[in-house]
DNA sequence: ATGGTTGTTGGACAA
């Protein structure tokens, strides 16, 4: 089962791209992020087209994100659970052929200074409760998606300069440590350790692309049963090279069977 | 270098 993740920054201004690139990569389930349109907006029989079920949790303006599927999706969720009244749409959960399978868009959290950063830990904390919840079912799992979170120095170009950012702070690192602890893998790098400027997100501005400027925040955690079935996780830097990409490039995830 | 870019939206805000 091949699994990609893609924060798209708007699905209709990247729609084209996106189009091309699973055309040719062809994975069987697709989780994107940031498609920033309303639910009912999604442009659902572009996808269809190719042959994916659309499951799209959106919003006005911001967020978004979808589970796209070959195979069909039962027992979908849509929203986080822990915060009733969070209103933004960052998460859709669903089973495809038994494997447990989220999308999900975790804050930004930057500034520090304000609102946004004690949003993006509760919100981790409920992901962790969820993801702990999750482990208790005998389906593997995968959390894919845009995390904001670079898990060490390995993973940005400047770690010190970086230090005090809200996707780098030792809290936010902390926070993530605490699901990987439950008895989640990292795929990437459980794959490729110590493979440097592996980056899955490049900037628009001050040439980050061209310089290789990169950080990686796009991620696989799996379950220990999703673990046992890890065949390759690969960042694929193609598309951030086109005209009219995403800041974001896709990481493809490919388990057993 | 208090800059630079992109998207949504029609002025800021988010990233």
């Amino acid at each position: 089962m091949k699994i990609a993740t893609w924060n798209v920054n708007s699905v209709k201004a990247r729609l084209p791209n996106v189009l091309e690139w699973l055309g040719s990569a062809d994975p069987d389930v697709v989780l994107l992020q940031e498609i920033k349109c309303e639910t009912a907006a999604f442009p659902a029989l572009e996808f269809q087209s190719l042959g994916y079920q659309v499951h799209a949790v959106g919003q006005k303006s911001y967020n978004g994100v979808a589970l796209l599927s070959k195979q069909p999706v039962e027992d979908l969720l849509t929203r986080l659970p822990g915060a009733p009244e969070d209103e933004q749409a960052r998460y859709v959960e669903g089973t495809v052929a038994g494997v447990r399978i989220a999308s999900l868009y975790l804050p930004n959290g930057n500034p520090v200074g304000t609102e946004k950063y004690p949003y993006k830990l509760r919100w981790m904390d409920r992901l962790r409760d969820h993801a702990g919840d999750l482990l208790a079912g005998d389906r593997p799992v995968v959390l894919g998606g845009d995390y904001n979170v670079i898990p060490a120095d390995g993973d940005v170009y400047d770690p010190a300069g970086w230090r005090e950012d809200a996707l780098f702070r030792r809290e936010t690192r902390l926070k993530f440590q605490e699901i990987l602890a439950l008895g989640y893998t990292e795929a990437f790098r459980a794959l490729h350790p110590g493979l440097a400027h592996a980056y899955s997100f490049w900037d628009y501005q001050a040439g980050a692309w061209p310089r290789d400027m990169g950080l990686r925040i796009d991620h696989f955690l799996l379950s220990p049963r999703a673990a046992d079935r890890l065949v390759s996780c690969e960042i694929d830097r193609g598309p951030r090279g086109r005209e009219k990409a995403s800041d974001h490039t896709p990481v493809v995830l490919t388990l057993d069977a």
